[in-house]
DNA sequence: ATGTATTAGTTGTTGTTACAAGTAATGTAT
DNA sequence: ATACATTACTTGTAACAACAACTAATACAT
């Protein structure tokens, strides 16, 4: 049979193409809004800024490695490399954890801080702008919800959501 | 309405800031969710499954570089080198284009053809399951609209919306 | 105590992407 | 016809990420 009618995306019906179509542009676009925003103004990549700011907020603006990763959504040798750039720009400062000696601790440098706090009006700004601003309450609502739902799939350790993983 | 404090993140509400940290979570799990499924089944990355799906479905199946750029969301370096890729493998093939010697041609040949239909039924699969399924009809409707919403500002060429957007 | 498995993190390799610079064809104005 | 700008694309380089392999510490079982 001539393919021709049925395109390489199939199974899905046409509201539901349209949707997804429209999606995977967003998420396309998205990260590199970020980052070229936070590279231009700060230069610092979207994940950096993303572990300072979670360093930012922790109590002793420190975490585990471990800690870290999952809540960057990101993996242990990722987050490793980049804490290793981050300390030779001296944002952060790596020590061995006390109580366990095979962790690490990465803690802000006041460096550190400082950087964060002259990068977040800027990347606060461009979300707003770009994501907040162009949708009613109602849609940030609706994105909440519909973001919430996909994570309970798309999150691996389940860590945003306080619910028993199905097996892995 | 604006605020101006000094934790990394603010300046949106606490609905607004929770829908943000969501939406992050989501933007930056997606793309991986669909290389690791098409790389695993199919030896393709996502972007170039999305070259190959939209050479696939043009007339001849073949398009000029700077049109296939533009429904890749992506620059033209980016999808040159990617084509080059591509074209090693024998999946698509580089002409120059016979009315402006400028511009290239780059078409799909059966082989590839023949991937992206044994790539596509996975890949919906995946995209069924984690974004589709996990949401209600109207969720998809919303996320739908919302999309649209963000392409307005997201999309530089407003290529994916063909009627005149919301006056500005 | 000893051996094995698990956890925590780092490092190396390979491939991809971004950015900037370069080439070539085309359009436009004089 | 010549000069200049623009368009279309390619290529080189440097940063970044994914994956796998590695080291070291801890937990567990006998």
């Amino acid at each position: 049979m001539d393919t021709h009618e049925t395109a390489p995306v199939q199974g899905l019906n046409p509201a539901q193409l349209h949707a997804w179509m429209r999606f995977v542009a967003v998420v396309e676009l998205v990260p590199g809004l970020l980052d070229s925003q936070l590279q231009r103004d700060s230069a610092l990549s979207h994940f950096e800024y993303y572990v300072l700011a979670m360093l930012s907020e922790a109590p002793n603006r420190t975490l585990r490695m471990t800690g870290l990763s999952s809540m960057t959504n990101s993996s242990l040798p990722r987050l490793s490399h980049v804490v290793k750039r981050l300390e030779e720009r001296g944002l952060v400062k790596r020590s061995p954890c006390p109580t366990d000696r095979r962790a690490t601790n990465a803690a802000l440098t006041e460096e550190g801080w400082a950087v964060v706090q002259e990068a977040a009006p800027g990347h606060v700004r461009t979300v707003r702008e770009n994501v907040i601003d162009p949708l009613t309450d109602e849609q940030v609502a609706q994105l909440d919800a519909i973001s919430n739902q996909l994570l309970m799939k798309l999150d691996p350790t389940n860590r945003l959501n306080p619910r028993a993983p199905e097996g892995a």
